[in-house]
RNA sequence: GGACCUGUAGCUCAACUGGAUAGAGCAUCUGACUACGGAUCAGAAGGCUUGGGGUUCGAAUCCCUUCAGGUCCA
């Protein structure tokens, strides 16, 4: 909190002065002043009270007198019940605000830009991580949304940030959109159909599902139990004999499988090209799921895991609250638990990382939370850390988007939907003259997509949300083409003074000549020096929402000071060089803080 | 059966991790435009924070319990 430091030291000395007691500064507690209240921060006096055995209100009063001994500090307070409100001298929030100008603000997005060049060990950032069978859908937009706005905000924050891929490119559900591409396909290709190649795999994936049921239903009548007749239906059977085939390394499987998933990357290619995001890092699970059976190996001689007599392994997790678990089956072969015990430990010697974090969604809260402890229970000092982020589903209004089947929303298509979304809004608006320039479509992107990062990244992860397209693309409220729209009438106001021959010496302008402060102008001031506050506090609760509340309250506190006071001619314009510049930093805080959501502002709209 | 997550205005979400009168947006209603980007601004209304108990100066937040939704484990 702005000040919170220097306000803390004075209080623990003047707390000593009036009381003759030593307080520890965990015993402090600030807030920032509720506006209803005069004040900048607050101090939470019931606890000292308790302390001195003295009424809240008298034991305010006493600290508040000794603190206006510090007028270059503190201006004024008042008490109201247990609460200290501290008014801090202006001075203070001006100088502040000059130094941040020529400090961080101006390198917000290239200080993003440039963590490559920060010493300490690297933060690895797991996200995305698709199945090469079907396309992208909305849950992995989500995962994708955080993995890239989180990495930005560490970065931003000076970590060194890997961000890293595991595909799951192998296992039964690979082979049975293969085998049903061979079976019923004709030799399709991306090419031939004009489908994307994701979602040409994804269809046979499909198709795959349909010829089983037919199958299954046809056993049935015979007689077989559906459990029976799914395990002993004929394209069940090939299925499971090309896997084996797979892991024998057959050259016709293995040639059929490179063709079908480099169809899906190119797809994936795409759409996180549209998302925005990337990887410095991509893992196959063809490449590390067979590492970790060494680790259950060495776990087995330490003792720390178990075998039971059919010869499968398990570790007892029963101290910690949590069950049995199995490790690897009797036949040798291993589960998810055991690859993922393998990526870890290989990453560890790759990169030495100072944290690992896994964007997984929360159905897998159980397996983390095992796996976590295996490792810990292994003996792995860096298992600690190891945390895994942890993301509710995206729900939509019912009917919308919904494919064939019900349920899955394709990322593809919500994509296309938010910038035709876009289009169509701007152009009911009818803000610009020709829609289809190359400028133009670039701006549908921006909005839409910039609709869709914010609707998603403003929410809690750990809470299940709606989705509602339409509401996140409005321009008006809490979404993110408002806070777009935002940005570009600043800009807008900008270009425009920059026109104006007195725009001389607005460069080196500093506001220590303003003497009095309008109330609007101090609300906006004060959000403006808590940026990077906020960031730190992102980084640390790994949350782009608060990033995102945070963007707001600075978009709402301009338009209100903009309203009042944001008059821009001739005329004025010299004694306007202090709202232009303080729209100006608001600009650049806006642009970085959208940077840190991964969303791009336009320079007009 | 056991474990975990969620429940806040009609709807979508906040609430700085125990602080003041629980805040925003959408929707609804009332007001404000001849120059600035009105894609705006000002205001009203809307709440027993699922129900019940406890802890204390103080609870949406912590503990116990009830109900509802969701997920995982064999």
């Amino acid at each position: 909190m702005f000040f919170e430091n220097l306000i803390k030291d004075q209080v623990i000395v003047h707390f000593k002065q009036v009381f003759d007691l030593q307080l520890r500064e965990s015993e402090l507690s600030f807030l920032p002043t509720r506006k209803e209240f005069e004040g900048d921060i607050t101090l939470v006096v019931f606890g000292l009270a308790k302390i001195v055995r003295k009424s809240p209100e008298e034991t305010g009063q006493l600290l508040g007198d000794a603190l206006l001994t510090n007028p270059e500090l503190v201006t004024s307070y008042n008490v109201v019940k247990g609460f200290l409100n501290i008014t801090i001298n202006n001075k203070l929030i001006i100088n502040r605000l000059n130094n941040l100008f020529i400090g961080q603000f101006g390198n917000v997005s290239r200080k993003i830009s440039l963590s490559d060049t920060v010493p300490e060990l690297p933060v690895l950032i797991e996200y995305s991580s698709p199945n090469t069978n079907k396309p992208l859908h909305l849950g992995h937009v989500r995962n994708n949304l955080l993995g890239y706005s989180i990495s930005q905000i560490l970065k931003s924050n000076g970590s060194k940030v890997v961000k890293v891929n595991i595909v799951n490119d192998r296992g039964i559900h690979i082979c049975k959109s293969m085998l049903a591409w061979q079976k019923f396909g004709n030799g399709e290709t991306p090419k031939s159909s004009g489908l994307k190649g994701d979602h040409l795999v994804g269809k046979y994936y499909v198709e795959f599902d349909r010829h089983l049921r037919e199958q299954v239903k046809e056993l049935e009548a015979k007689g077989y139990s559906k459990e029976e007749a799914t395990k002993h239906a004929g394209l069940m059977v090939e299925a499971q004999q090309m896997l084996l085939k797979w892991e024998a390394g057959d050259p016709d499987v293995k040639a059929l499988w490179q063709k079908m998933n480099n169809w899906v990357y190119d797809g994936f290619a795409v759409t996180y090209k549209n998302l925005g995001v990337d990887f410095d890092k991509i893992y196959y699970e063809s490449e590390t799921y067979l590492l970790g059976k060494s680790i259950v190996e060495e776990g087995l001689n330490k003792g720390v895991l178990f075998k039971k007599e059919d010869g499968s392994v398990w570790i007892d997790l029963k101290a910690e609250g949590l069950d049995e678990k199995l490790l690897l089956r009797s036949d040798g072969t291993s589960v998810y638990m055991t690859q993922d015990l393998g990526t870890a430990v290989m990453r560890y010697s790759e990169f030495k990382f100072s944290r690992l974090i896994y964007i997984v969604g929360n159905e897998q809260d159980y397996h983390f939370k095992v796996l976590f402890q295996v490792l810990q229970k292994l003996g792995y000092e860096w298992a600690k850390n190891l945390y895994h982020l942890s993301y509710n589903m995206v729900d939509l209004p019912s009917g919308k988007m919904k494919s064939r089947e019900g349920t899955v929303v394709d990322a593809d298509e919500l994509v296309d939907e938010m910038v035709r979304e876009a289009r169509k809004l701007t152009m009911e608006l009818g803000k610009l003259d020709d829609f289809n320039s190359e400028e133009a479509i670039k701006l549908y992107q921006m909005l839409g997509m910039g609709a869709l990062k914010y609707f998603i990244l403003k929410v809690d992860p750990e809470k299940r949300m709606l989705f509602n397209p339409d509401e996140s693309i409005d321009f008006n409220g809490n979404t993110g083409p408002f806070i777009q729209y935002t940005h570009a009438r600043i800009l807008s106001v900008m270009r425009k003074a920059a026109t104006q021959s007195e725009m001389a010496g607005f460069n080196s302008f500093e506001l220590n000549s303003v003497k009095d402060l309008q109330p609007k102008e101090r609300d906006l001031m004060k959000l403006l020096i808590r940026f990077p506050e906020v960031m730190e506090d992102a980084a640390q609760k790994l949350s782009p929402a608060v990033i995102a509340a945070y963007t707001y309250d600075l978009v709402k506190a301009y338009n209100q000071f903009y309203h009042d006071y944001a008059i821009v001619d001739a005329t004025q314009i010299s004694t306007s060089l202090f709202r232009l510049k303080l729209s100006s930093e608001c600009a650049k805080v806006i642009n970085g803080a959208l940077l840190l959501l991964g969303i791009e502002s336009p320079e007009r709209m």
